[in-house]
DNA sequence: AATAGTTGCTAAAACATTTTAAATATTTGT
DNA sequence: ACAAATATTTAAAATGTTTTAGCAACTATT
């Protein structure tokens, strides 16, 4: 029953002239080649009638392009990355290019083993939000002269285009915003590793309680599967806390969670800010406060400046450092309770 | 410098042998090809040793195999179907299948598109949430003897494995829960079309409502980009509702949205139930009460039987149609208001 | 009338593998 | 010592493309 798929060969054959007028034709080259337009409209007429599909692997094979991007993200089932995922992806498609994706969930060893194994696929191009650790695997891509994009943080070490936020001055003005409401013990409640963008914003909550001579609260956060126990612990612990700036959307997931738990009441008792906006926190009663990334926009440079390089084949172009502005998004859960 | 990638044949003719039996050795043919075992060892060394690897893309081409797995979903950045990209990926690496995915927003030429391109692509198995149209492709994809695993929906007319929750009595039994509270005027806000689990989502909140003689009020929204309109209008329009059950996670962010700008109090004026549970309905003010999909499960079930059929060449087995039950996550936002 | 240029097409090599079929080397049996 | 059996290894074909280099057959130029 099903025929063997059809290759270019068997339109060769049954038009009985060479596969290479074929390939020319198929591939735009006909003018180019100075193939008559009688055979032209032949050969298009007769591959639309049998419904012929070049086989994508050979061409890969030949041409080396394989017209693939590879996606390499924290995790994709965080709606902050699933959004910038889709809005990749689309754009990715209207290209031409098809997307390979993983999450690293911050282990370099996956990362590492995803880099290589899509490098063997053969991806024409990478965008990773890097975990640490993974310095030299993107640096030999690099050296293979691979396009590769960062976002979300970027290695310091590495002169590669990347796309982030201010996240410094992000949470500068966070936490700049929560003292200007009257906070006076502000924590800073945050996964914590040496990625640029956790250590910018570690420093801006730090700057911006320095400036004001307050103390500062920090609880740095393993990248567990549960936090649940060590947010527990820190809440109940430190009383006097009457504000914390969570530094990703999945740190004050948990950590509004446990405050309902723990009967501790939005802002009357604790006054709250998050990174990453999302349905979650514009829901809530009262809606949270979040320092807003730019998706859209995230996504857009992203693209385009590998598209760019696709393109240009990577020559002649400088690397980018695009770092786009976060917004403020003030809501209720960062207002002290009316007396 | 990038030297160029290394072959099979420099790897043969580094060591004065034939390709031949390299690729037997690095296929672990040796023994059934009675290689010397001093021959297996020099070659492994060798090859460990200058970090040869295999093209994969030459290998696909010959092979036919491409060890990637198409997952076709509604929506990425839709934490339901991201938390299920998310397992399957997981599961599907530790297997040694890649994942290239797309989201079709339920638009049939899009997922037409995609379900071609993979073809193309030579993937070697297919998950799908298939939105309404694709019969004939899907179809065709079995004809080709290529393994097909649907989930979330089905398609009545294709014989082939899924895997979905008992959408029916779900909505009945979250329906009957409503009843039972004592609410009386209870609203059905769902994106509408003709996929299976909104169909038997539908007929299970009718059945609970004519068990008991009580009025249907179905609003059917479009998939649209944005919802606000639809439903704000419906929701304004008629006063007498007392409750309301959503289709999905979508439909209820944008309703509890609009529930919160129209100044209508959960449960207190309307009580609500979602389909598909998440962050944002469990930190909600008053929780909200949701039937919950087994997503472990699902994914599980999803990327085994898809496994299975991948390693048996799919020949021999039999169909199987999962269907895994929900719970109804009771919580604040379907209790009356104590009085 | 020979040369050069153009037009329209194609044979064969290259991409990197796996696999079939067979060749060569070694051992065993008589 | 020779045939048969067995143990190793390999040449060549096959997978489906693109691309290089060039062949014929005209037409135009000297």
């Amino acid at each position: 029953m099903s025929k063997k798929r059809l290759s270019i060969v068997d339109i060769a054959n049954n038009l009985n002239i060479s596969k290479t007028t074929v390939s020319f034709i198929l591939n735009g080259r006909a003018k180019e080649k100075r193939i008559s337009t009688d055979m032209v409209e032949k050969v298009l007429k007769y591959v639309k009638e049998v419904g012929y599909k070049p086989n994508s692997l050979a061409k890969s094979l030949r041409t080396g392009k394989s017209n693939t991007i590879g996606l390499i993200v924290e995790d994709i089932s965080n709606p902050f990355f699933g959004s910038i995922a889709r809005l990749i992806e689309d754009k990715a498609y209207k290209n031409g290019y098809k997307i390979i994706y993983c999450s690293t969930y911050n282990d370099t060893q996956k990362t590492k083993d995803m880099i290589n194994m899509f490098r063997d696929r053969h991806v024409d191009g990478y965008i990773i939000a890097p975990p640490q650790g993974v310095e030299e695997d993107i640096a030999s891509l690099i050296t293979e002269s691979m396009p590769v994009v960062l976002f979300d943080r970027y290695l310091p070490t590495i002169d590669t285009d990347y796309v982030v936020v201010n996240n410094q001055f992000s949470a500068y003005n966070a936490t700049q915003y929560l003292v200007g409401q009257g906070y006076k013990n502000i924590a800073l409640i945050t996964f914590a590793n040496d990625q640029t963008q956790m250590v910018d914003r570690i420093k801006g909550y730090q700057m911006a309680l320095k400036e004001h001579g307050l103390k500062q609260l920090i609880k740095e956060l393993p990248f567990a599967e549960d936090l649940t126990e060590s947010i527990t612990a820190f809440l109940k612990s430190r009383k006097g806390i009457d504000a914390v700036l969570f530094g990703t959307n999945r740190d004050a997931t948990y950590g509004i969670k446990i405050m309902h738990s723990l009967g501790i009441r939005i802002p009357e008792d604790i006054a709250v800010i998050s990174f990453d906006d999302s349905d979650a926190f514009e829901l809530h009663s009262p809606p949270i406060t979040t320092v807003a990334q730019p998706i859209e926009d995230m996504a857009e440079h992203i693209i385009t400046i590998l598209l760019d390089k696709l393109n240009n084949n990577g020559v002649g172009t400088k690397n980018q450092s695009i770092v786009l502005h976060t917004d403020l998004v003030v809501r209720g859960s960062s207002q002290p309770a009316k007396k």
